[in-house]
DNA sequence: AGTTATAAATGAACCGATTCATTAGCTCCA
DNA sequence: TGGAGCTAATGAATCGGTTCATTTATAACT
């Protein structure tokens, strides 16, 4: 069977070597395209490569060079709708360099978050691209600054040096919020994630500029936050809508919880559009083929990915470049049948 | 600034021996939990480790043991709905036993299978999960059969004694095959994807079936194939609807094709219950909260990726268990409003 | 021709763990 | 008391590459 026999006999650079007749040292210029080798050197070394179908342990180049080519993504959790696109972007640019994409889920959990970078500084990971569940978390931010790697945030506040990636979520929700003012709403409720992090924070102050810009106060019993999941969502919608004054507007500011919220006002017999106007935080084919379709903030995650990749890449080749810079993929609202001027 | 210095004087197995009095030999095993170090012994070296802030190489252990504790899964592509679902519990299930999960994406080409295969195996990858654009690809199935580490194949056919797991799309397109005629549909389009894979080929056999059981041939003009994208779907939905006789109902036989199929409707100005009868081949927030809900097939893609994890861990612990085993997750129909009886 | 400068190739040492043949230390018993 | 039988600890060799000080070959110049 020999079934996963590996030692045995594979060849290595010494075999190489000795094929081509020349030194190791030959052979791993030969693979790590040094200019210092002529061109008849490396086309017998290549022939002897292919001819013994040598491939390059990158276990053994990682232990010597010290650099292991893969770079690590840490996020709260895979099944964030279009997130995908993100990984999917980031991973082709990370590729196209060489290099390969870890990835592993927070769920949301600061010890886990340390325990992963410890994980992956034992690995000798190259670079690591993620998010935090809380920015100011003491013992996170230590592990960061002792990470001996480039680390890349996504979607997070400035935390020391570290390059970021963020999307302007700010703007986002203050257009958003604007345009139930302009539609006559006073009573907007809102749903947003986890205030310890960036995101929630920067839709909390686009929110506050509009109601400013509006001269309107806001009811702060129509804000629920720290809602993180599709079931919370469920939850808190099915409360607002049964407050004894509820809410005409619900804006579900966040990622993944427009599901729920849906789902709770189906439940309850409210139709989307003339019993209440909806804005969801980001936009998807829910969000679009809904019946009406749903005004949407929305924005590029897949050029997020590409610019998460291609910073982290520039700052792993250690060029001088300025540390801590920041890139912010702008949002834009899509209005849809769901918002409507607050009704009489 | 000493930005990423790493070489610099971390401490080594070396380091802890010197420290708590004892040889190198002795720090490994209690690294690795041997059973011939006496406890006082231990804990000394656990102190001197505590101390010193060790942390293990790993990339050293791999070169010296030969396995590196990653497992890598190549899927076609990260973007498809819930797919999110299988990934997550595999991660889960891997990383509790002190893997760490590699990803890649295929984007359905095999030549990138092959490309994977042969990076996975030079990082000496543990254990491997992917599904497979063409089984049948000769290259594929050398590259398969040469590769020293364990292979599981996800939702794929049997290939050698490769160990698989599966959904049951047969049983999913009976049902909603046998689900349409027996409200009366005759004209039937249907949408699948790569007929070259595994699950496209089971749908189409058991759409075969539920018409074979009801003694109605169909009409090969309603079914397009190779649809693989959101995108193909808008046009190959347009394009039946469009027909001098078009289809009454419309079976979208694969994972990420709804939206598609549904912004054409919406575009043609096709009201889907009323106008058409839609079922999806997998169910989404999406399906779950059209306007009509749209019936959907449906199975736990996360008992998926948790078995894929488990079934791969006891085969790369070696143990002797039959080759070749095959696990199939059962599907059901979820009948929604989507699905009415034919017309007239 | 002789000297120097330059370019190309060599191969031993090294990266940081694990392994295993060997040694040290004990216990037990004739 | 001495030897057999064990268990626990030791540390040199090893994994498969890369690196760099050194050697060798070639070109350039006086």
């Amino acid at each position: 069977m020999a079934s996963h026999a590996r030692r045995s006999q594979t060849v290595k650079v010494r075999d190489v070597a000795r094929e081509a007749g020349v030194a190791i040292g030959t052979v791993s210029r030969v693979l790590n395209d040094h200019p210092t080798v002529t061109r008849e050197l490396r086309e017998r070394v290549e022939r002897a490569m292919a001819h013994l179908g040598y491939e390059v342990d990158v276990t053994a180049q990682s232990m010597r060079a010290g650099r292991s080519r893969l770079v690590a993504c840490a996020i709260r959790d895979f099944d964030i709708p279009r997130f995908a696109l993100f990984i999917k972007e980031a991973e082709a640019v990370l590729r196209e360099a060489g290099y390969t994409l870890l990835l592993a889920s927070t769920t949301n959990r600061p010890d886990v978050e340390i325990a992963l970078l410890s994980a992956f500084r034992r690995r000798r990971v190259d670079g690591v691209m993620m998010t935090l569940t809380d920015e100011q978390h003491r013992d996170v931010r230590e592990a960061l600054s002792e990470a001996p790697m480039p680390v890349l945030l996504i979607d997070r506040d400035r935390i020391e040096a570290l390059d970021r990636v963020t999307a302007d979520h700010r703007q986002g929700a203050r257009l958003a919020t604007g345009h139930l003012l302009g539609l006559g709403h006073r009573r907007i409720a809102v749903l947003v994630g986890d205030t310890k992090a960036f995101p929630s924070r920067s839709r909390l102050e686009g929110l506050r500029e509009a109601y400013a810009a509006a001269g309107v106060v806001p009811d702060p019993r129509l804000l629920r936050d720290n809602v993180l999941s599709s079931e919370e969502a469920y939850r808190a919608t099915a409360s607002l809508m049964s407050l004894a004054d509820p809410p005409t507007a619900l804006f579900v500011a966040a990622m993944d919880m427009l599901g729920g919220c849906l789902r709770a006002l189906r439940t309850m017999g409210i139709a989307v559009g003339d019993g209440i106007s909806v804005v969801a935080g980001s936009d998807s084919d829910l969000a679009e083929l809904h019946t009406p379709p749903i005004t949407a903030i929305a924005w590029d995650l897949a050029a997020m990915g590409r610019h998460a990749a291609t910073m982290l890449l520039e700052r792993m080749r250690g060029e001088e470049i300025e540390r801590g810079r920041g890139l912010t993929v702008p949002t834009e609202l899509i209005i849809r049948g769901s918002t409507r001027p607050v009704a009489n």
